[in-house]
DNA sequence: AACGTTATTTCGTATTATGAAACAAAGATA
DNA sequence: TATCTTTGTTTCATAATACGAAATAACGTT
C-alpha cells in the first residue's frame, strides 16, 4: 500500500469493504478494489484468518468476516450493557405500537442507531444499525439534544449548526441555528420529539429520552411511520408506551453510560 | 512487543485484553499486562481510538471497545444473516418453555455459542455468546455432529475424540469413541440429543438440529434447565416446541450456511 | 493440451514499529 | 504550597516488519 499509514489503519481500512451489501470478496478482486498488490493483500487475508477475524471459504476461496469480530462485538459494552438488556424491552414497545422502533445513542454530534424491532405491519425503515445519522434532521437526534446538560448542549449544537454546515434532506429540514434551539426547548417542554419528514420524506418519527439512574440521558427511543398513518391521537399513545419503555429501560441499565 | 509477530497480529492480541469482566484499560495498566513498553502501546491505543475500533473516556484517559467493533460485529453474517433472523424464534420457544434457549454453530470441532435466550423462571446457565465449548459433551454439540453427512461425521469425530484427547467435566461425561458413535446414531434416530449432566453437574439440555432450505444441518437448538425439572414428559414437549423454532428458522434462513 | 485467471510464495528493498529517555500533567502527600 | 509519585505523551536512533515485482502453483475454461 502505497500510503503513510500504520498497519493497524490497513487492516480496519480492508475490513471496511466486507460490507452487508457485498461481504464476500476473493485476493486479487480485493487487492483491485484497495488500489494494493495482491501479495500484500493476500498476506494480510491469510493474517486475520488465522485470527479468526476473517474466514476463508475452502471451495470458492472467497473471504468474510470471522466469528472474532462477532465475539468481539458482543464484547463492547454499548452490546452487553446495553443493548442485550434493552432490547427485549424494545420488542414490547414494537408489538403494542406496531410501527418500527429505533434507540439510538449521541456520538460525534450524531445519532449512532443502536438496535431496532420491526413490526411485521410497519414500514420498512432504510435505517441501518451500526451507521450514523444528522443528530438535527431527526427525532431521535432532535431529542437527545434537547435533553442535555445545557453547556453541552449548546457546543453541541454550536458545532452542528455553525462549525459542520448543516444540509437539507427535505423541505421541511431545520437548517436555523435559532429555529432548531426554539424546537428544541419545545421537545424539553413536551418530553417527545417528532420529526415531521425532516430527515426522510414521507416518514414521521416519534422519539422520547431514556435516561440511566443518575438522570443522565443516554439514548433516545423512537417509533416511526409513514407519514398518512400519523394521527395527533396516535401520537400521544405512542408517547405513552415508549414512556413505558423508556422506564422499564431505566431499571435495567443502571448507571450504565455510552461515555 | 519483543516478540515475531506481525502488526495485525499484535493489534488483536491487544484488543483480547478487553473482556467483559475487564472492559476498561489505562496505558500503563495495559502495558504491563501485555509486556510491552508503554509508548508503543499508548500509540497502538491512539491509533485504534482514532478508527473508532476503541474509545478513550476523556476524564478517566481509561481506554475501552469502540462503536466501530460494535458495527463491524453486526456485519458478520452469522449477525445479519442469521442471528437477526433467528433471535425473534428464540424468543417464541423461550416463552414457551420457560427454560433458557440456545443456538449454536459448529466451528473448529466445537461449538460456538450464537445466541441465548433467558427466561425469568429459568435457570441462570453460564453459557457465554461468542464462546466454544466441547461438541462431544454438549447436547448442542452432539445434535450437530449426529446430523452432519457421513463422512465429515467421521472425520470430525476422529479429530475430537483421536486427535484431541477429550477430557471429562463430570462422571457422566462421554469419553469413549465407540459409545460416542453409538450415542449419535440414537440422537439421529430420535431426532433430538439430551445431556444428561456430561458438561455441567446439575443440568439438562435438549437439543434439536436446525437445517436451512438445502437441508443441510447449520445449527443447533436447545434447552437448559436444573436436573430435577426434567422429567420425560416435558423432553417430550420441549423437543416439540423446539422443532416448531427449527422449522421456523429454517424457513427465515434460505439457504444460508456458516461456512 | 493450451490458455487464462486467481491464489500463493520468494526475496531484495522500503517503510513502519520499537523502546529508552525525556517531558507533561495530574493526583497524593507532607 | 511544595514536593513527590505515577501515568500519559512525545522524540528519535535503531530494529523489525511490510512491500511489491516476479515467479510458481492451482484450477477452470476453451
Amino acid at each position: 500500500m502505497k500510503e503513510l499509514k500504520s498497519s493497524v489503519q490497513k487492516t480496519f481500512a480492508l475490513l471496511e469493504y466486507f460490507t452487508i451489501q457485498k461481504p464476500i470478496w476473493g485476493v486479487t478482486e480485493l487487492a483491485e478494489a484497495i488500489g494494493s498488490n495482491k501479495s500484500t493483500v493476500y498476506r494480510f487475508l491469510a493474517d486475520l484468518c488465522r485470527l479468526g477475524v476473517l474466514y476463508k471459504d475452502p471451495v470458492t476461496e472467497k473471504y468474510g468476516l470471522g466469528l472474532k469480530l462477532f465475539e468481539l462485538g458482543g464484547r463492547v459494552q454499548l452490546k452487553s450493557a446495553f443493548v442485550d438488556k434493552t432490547h427485549p424491552e424494545l420488542i414490547k414497545v414494537a408489538v403494542r405500537i406496531t410501527e418500527t422502533v429505533h434507540i439510538a445513542v449521541l456520538k460525534n454530534h450524531q445519532v449512532f442507531y443502536v438496535d431496532k424491532v420491526e413490526s411485521p405491519q410497519g414500514l420498512k425503515i432504510s435505517s441501518h444499525i451500526g451507521s450514523f445519522n444528522p443528530a438535527y434532521a431527526t427525532a431521535l437526534g432532535k431529542t437527545l439534544l434537547a435533553f442535555l446538560p445545557e453547556e453541552i448542549k449548546m457546543q453541541t449544537i454550536h458545532t452542528i449548526m455553525d462549525l459542520k454546515k448543516p444540509i437539507a434532506f427535505t423541505q421541511n429540514t431545520i437548517l436555523n441555528k435559532t429555529t432548531l434551539l426554539k424546537e428544541l426547548a419545545q421537545i424539553k417542554a413536551m418530553g417527545y420529539g417528532i420529526d415531521r419528514e425532516e430527515f426522510e420524506q414521507g416518514l414521521i418519527c416519534v422519539a422520547i429520552p431514556v435516561f440511566n439512574q443518575n438522570n443522565e440521558v443516554v439514548a433516545s427511543l423512537s417509533a416511526s411511520g409513514p407519514a398518512n398513518r400519523f394521527e395527533e391521537k396516535k401520537v400521544a399513545d405512542y408517547v405513552a408506551t415508549l414512556k413505558k419503555g423508556a422506564n422499564a429501560i431505566q431499571h435495567k441499565i443502571g448507571f450504565f453510560k455510552p461515555w
